[in-house]
DNA sequence: TTGATATCGTACTAAATCGGTCCTATATTA
DNA sequence: TAATATAGGACCGATTTAGTACGATATCAA
């Protein structure tokens, strides 16, 4: 139906992380060591956020992701929609809300419930903004046996070195 | 993560069906055919929304289902417990609500955005109340092919007869 | 009392999706 | 030029979904 998985949830965290960096770029490892994801999917996921401009990507050796937008332009609904396969997006016939999928559910008034029931959740992950859920200002959790170094930047913000074997 | 899948619309429908018979017992077949429904699993379904006590069922020749509970005391979220696999039940431990399921998103402080983000989730879904949807007094879509006969109940509700082969 | 109809409980299966990996290409910087 | 990073794929095993099947039981009507 809609991506409600663990992606999503990898993607909150992600987000999570990058809004505490305050507009400096971190790189899916160092996202993935710090909060024990698997690195490849998260990467998989940082480009399907990118892609869709929820985040910005930087490549090379100092790169990484950056946010894409304030927080509270994007919502859940942003954030299935750039996460769900493919094969799902096409189940809509493009730019069309989240329906009934494939399986037809008919225009007949007793189907009416059930377009009431999608219409309700798609109003309610469309209002649900990022900034509602994500508290910047947070302290990361770095596993400490990564960190290498603590620094102080001039924001106040204190930033951590990693070693990210 | 939680059921909001064909199963939930099939559900929603044949409750819809069941409102407005007005009390009356439909069986699985008659609302499998009136909604093209394929009965083996509306079957299924209607046993699990039974056991928990969101319709009733009588057995035998003239038996079938009926609303076991006012429709604005029963949420989305009932719906989904009804309908979700023994195996998912199993995830979160007894009784407690829909959480992280069985991958562990641990307590740390950068995890807040996905409790908050799952228990946003089924806020709105215990809100949903079924009379926000199933709006009673509709006329049922029943196929001319199978109505045998139609009568006027004393209430003013028309009822059918239906072949159902 | 017997047959038809209905649910109950449970087990089963094919197909789709999910969670995750891997590989090659490209861009950036030290 | 080597190291690091993302881009864009294809790919795969395991789980879940959607749907089926079947024997048992309950109810009612003829």
């Amino acid at each position: 139906m809609l991506s409600l998985n663990r992606k999503t949830d990898y993607a909150l965290i992600a987000l999570a992380y990058l809004a505490d960096r305050g507009g400096q770029f971190a790189s899916a490892r160092e996202i993935a060591v710090a909060h024990a994801l698997p690195l490849p999917l998260l990467m998989n996921i940082l480009k399907s956020l990118n892609s869709r401009g929820i985040v910005r990507s930087t490549r090379g050796v100092r790169g990484g992701y950056q946010l894409g937008a304030a927080l509270d332009r994007v919502s859940l609904y942003d954030l299935t929609l750039a996460l769900e396969g493919a094969e799902r997006a096409s189940d809509r016939g493009e730019g069309e809300p989240e329906c009934c999928g494939r399986y037809k559910i008919d225009a007949s008034p007793m189907h009416g419930p059930v377009h009431a029931f999608h219409s309700r959740l798609r109003r309610f992950l469309q209002e649900a903004k990022l900034s509602d859920l994500v508290v910047p200002g947070r302290r990361i959790d770095v596993p400490v046996e990564h960190v290498v170094r603590r620094t102080k930047q001039k924001n106040g913000v204190s930033a951590v070195e990693m070693q990210v074997s």
